[in-house]
DNA sequence: ACCATTTATGCTCATATTGAGTATAAGCCA
DNA sequence: TGGCTTATACTCAATATGAGCATAAATGGT
């Protein structure tokens, strides 16, 4: 990912070009530092995309740095293993923030959370993988339930909205409500501002990590702290990164339909995609070869196998990647 | 911006459902841990892109983040105010990292690192400010001096592809060289990869920061530790940015002609802007409304001044942006 | 006054991309 | 066989995009 810092392969080492003051931090005695690495680890399965948790799908695989991480990535890697015994593939950064409402046992320490998004395939039969959907089911405006949740959040939002005092601020709330959540057709849907509508819940006070009672909530498993945020913001990395980029294949198995891949790629985005178009742009970009086997069951005519040729690819490196995501 | 973490407005405090041990933390007192927060703070002056330093050019402003420190952004322009005089505007995250080659005093400490970029508009006469392409001038590939750069980089690239004893390895490596710095045309040149190009230059052994010395080195000045990767990764995001978020005007004075803003981009990204079709899609999205007001000074016919009606368009929220950037 | 020069602004046109639909192929099952 | 499913090939209209032409309105020089 472009913003990836590798262990540095090359041949000169780091030498930093000492003048004065500047390489030398005298830590700060009197605040207690702890780093938190946290992973939104995410594969597909079944068509549905799935998260993994601990503690009963309550939290993200997590843990504090440690002294033997010989680095960020490693330490998230060592930890979503430990927890879950799941080794994972590609991993990329998503945010790092420091929580107010966690500190350290001491009272007076900081708690500083680095939060990472992980892709990985295979997962048969393991537990601690959870559906997306289950902790975000108006993200699904593919679904029947994901329209249904959406109902219930439109009339809840514009009851709070109509609670508010200020006239002023009931219209600039109401707008932000009405583009986030494409209420009445005046904006079309955004898949790629999940943050943004839970945030906007959390502030409506909708979901249960705001305070609230069950009864006043929205539907959607709550999670632990602010790890549901965190899912969020890596749900939102992830669709926005599958539209540019050929990460789409890190999900898949080695060989697959094109049907498939479309499907995938619906789910991930909770968007319907035009099938024919879906498969001219795929080809014409040649993201993908035939492998020569044929998929029998398909409930139809048999499909063409494909498989990602991003290896020859990589070559010519940083391919851009255009999917037909449209509204439906 | 979409990860940023804004201090809760919202009705509901943070109330951690507490179960079992996943909420309090116990420190690791083996490890002191620091955490640096450092800013790519960046402005346009004369068409030309600049970034906020301290030390003569060779640090970006930055410094730990101390207990005062009510947020990490609040850090951020903490230090920079206090650095620099300069009060920032737009601030987001760019990256996080563990810095191996600076340890604490102790000399068993970590050093967390955590960048960011910031945008501001004006600086009359303030001291600190450094133009982008003094560090990189490859990347201003719009002017002679850039073009002029690319050619010893090609040369010397190719050299040291020429040297390496494996021959896929060479292979390998001068592809990339070929698609990062589009050479020979063979791939068009791509004004988001800054940062790959600068990981490539170092690894090549071709900056002073990895250890060369200053007769080998490609042109473009140094900087202390690892700052000059930093400054890439926010030209990076920078250039990422401006082509679908309306990013730019957080740059742009109140009022200002379409060439100006035309001018700007250019700037920003390197890359050469067909006049006409940019105003078009300019106007087509109602970027900017006029403000009646006519600027003289043009060299030619007056131009119609414009002002970003993004308060307007807020409201509506996320508005995406398209700018035609493409290849001269 | 006339001209070259500069920037601003409006408009055209060929081509590429995209959304949507039609048509046919090839499996299954009753 | 007909009816269902999915696969795959093609067509067509609406847009979007890259490139250029033409005219407008200022400057300064002769």
């Amino acid at each position: 990912m472009r913003a990836a810092r590798p262990p540095f392969p090359g041949p000169g080492k780091f030498t930093p070009q000492t003048s004065g003051s500047h390489d030398i931090f005298v830590p700060d005695m009197t605040t207690q530092m702890m780093i938190e690495l946290i992973a939104v680890l995410t594969a597909v399965r079944d068509d549905v995309p799935q998260v993994m948790t601990i503690d009963h799908g309550r939290l993200l695989p997590s843990g504090p740095l440690e002294s033997t991480h010989r680095s960020l990535q490693a330490g998230v890697r060592a930890w979503v293993e430990r927890q879950t015994g799941h080794p994972i593939g590609h991993v990329e950064q998503l945010y790092t923030f420091a929580d107010h409402d966690r500190l350290l046992a001491t009272g007076q320490g900081r708690l500083i959370a680095i939060s990472y998004l992980a892709l990985t395939r295979s997962h048969a039969g393991e537990t601690g993988w959870r559906d997306w959907y289950d902790y975000f089911p108006w993200e699904n405006s593919k679904s029947d339930a994901g329209r249904d949740c959406l109902a219930i959040i439109e009339r809840l939002l514009c009851r709070w909205v109509a609670d508010m005092d200020n006239a002023a601020m009931r219209v600039r709330q109401w707008q932000r409500c009405v583009s986030l959540f494409a209420i009445g057709d005046m904006v079309a849907w955004n898949d790629e501002l999940v943050l943004q509508r839970y945030e906007l819940l959390y502030e409506a006070g909708l979901v249960a990590e705001a305070g609230c009672t069950p009864e006043d909530a929205v539907p959607g498993q709550a999670m632990h702290h602010d790890h549901r945020r965190i899912l969020a913001t890596g749900m939102a990395r992830l669709r926005a990164k599958i539209r540019y980029r050929p990460v789409v294949f890190e999900l898949m198995p080695e060989e697959f339909t094109l049907l498939q891949l479309q499907r995938v790629m619906e789910s991930l985005s909770g968007i319907h995609i035009h099938k024919q178009n879906f498969r001219r742009l795929i080809m014409q970009q040649q993201l993908v070869e035939e492998t020569g086997g044929i998929e029998e069951n398909t409930g139809g005519r048999p499909a063409r196998l494909y498989r990602f040729c991003g290896e020859v690819r990589q070559a010519r490196q940083f391919v851009g990647t255009k999917i037909p995501l449209f509204q439906p």
